[in-house]
DNA sequence: GAAAATATTTTGGATACCCTAAAAGGTTGA
DNA sequence: TCAACCTTTTAGGGTATCCAAAATATTTTC
């Protein structure tokens, strides 16, 4: 099992590779915000476990068992960032929540959020339930579904 | 700031104490499934930082400074599940995620997510989308609010 | 092609956790 | 009251992460 700060670290791999081929020290470091000693030490790391094809001095790439972390880390990173979204958190939080919540959350959760987010922008526009979620967070005020006791199928 | 691990401790500790007045090692060390030394460590700490009470071979009980923390974590503990809940996500996982997003999410999350949970429970039954979210989370069908270019106010 | 600039790595340390084994303190019941 | 039993603490270690400073490698520029 990869560890969290491992997840971060080919997330950020996968982003800048798909950028610009490959990725050197420097590139995580400012992207994860930590000193470049930090960045190395995990690069040895995840070259020993395979993560990562890595050679002193020189750019690294991602190892197919690295790459299929990363996709599935980033996946999760977009379902929780565009639930967010829809929740109406701007975006910059929505990011860096995302980030977090991504490490530690539950298969099972991530099935409800993906599905939710699905039912969320199945149709169109803004389905009328979420238009009510918006006016109540912003009034208090609720609006009523008009049908309550026609339609149960 | 509290570390996350520090927010568990003291989450656990308000549990305890409101339920027998005062904490033990072993109860916390029960709790959150970790040795009897880690927790006196960090009984150490935080009584060396003013979050709790502590003398050595006795009960330990929060101080205002420490219940702040734990309450405010609880709370979002709470919230968190309640919203994982209504998602229908399990109890055990909805619990188990709870605690882990509790340490990580954003001040403005937590408040649309409080405002959410309120929304979904703001009539007394299930509100009709609900009904249709879970009925598409089984079957993948959508059922489309019947009206769609009245009632806009 | 060498000096300057930049990037990377190594070294040596720090912190926040965790643990096992052993020592010490506290409690209790015959 | 004291031996046996719990509970807590201490001692000594381990891992994962971070950092600053110094050493080394690579790249750029003149």
């Amino acid at each position: 099992m990869p560890t969290e700060r491992t997840e971060d670290y080919l997330e950020a791999l996968d982003v800048i590779i798909s950028e610009k081929g490959y990725a050197q020290v420097k590139d995580v470091s400012k992207l994860l915000g930590v000193g470049p000693p930090s960045v190395t030490e995990m690069f040895q790391k995840l070259g020993e476990t395979g993560y990562i094809n890595y050679e002193k001095y020189s750019g690294v790439t991602l190892t197919s068992k690295g790459k299929k972390i990363a996709e599935k880390t980033r996946k999760k990173h977009d379902t929780l960032k565009n639930f967010l979204l829809i929740l109406g958190v701007n975006k910059k939080i929505a990011n860096e929540d995302a980030c977090r919540i991504e490490h530690v959350v539950n298969p099972e959760t991530m099935d409800r959020l993906t599905k939710f987010v699905d039912f969320a922008q199945h149709v169109g526009d803004e389905p009328r339930w979420l238009d009510h979620f918006k006016h109540f967070y912003e009034t208090g005020e609720y609006r009523e579904c008009p049908l309550k006791e026609q339609d149960d199928q």
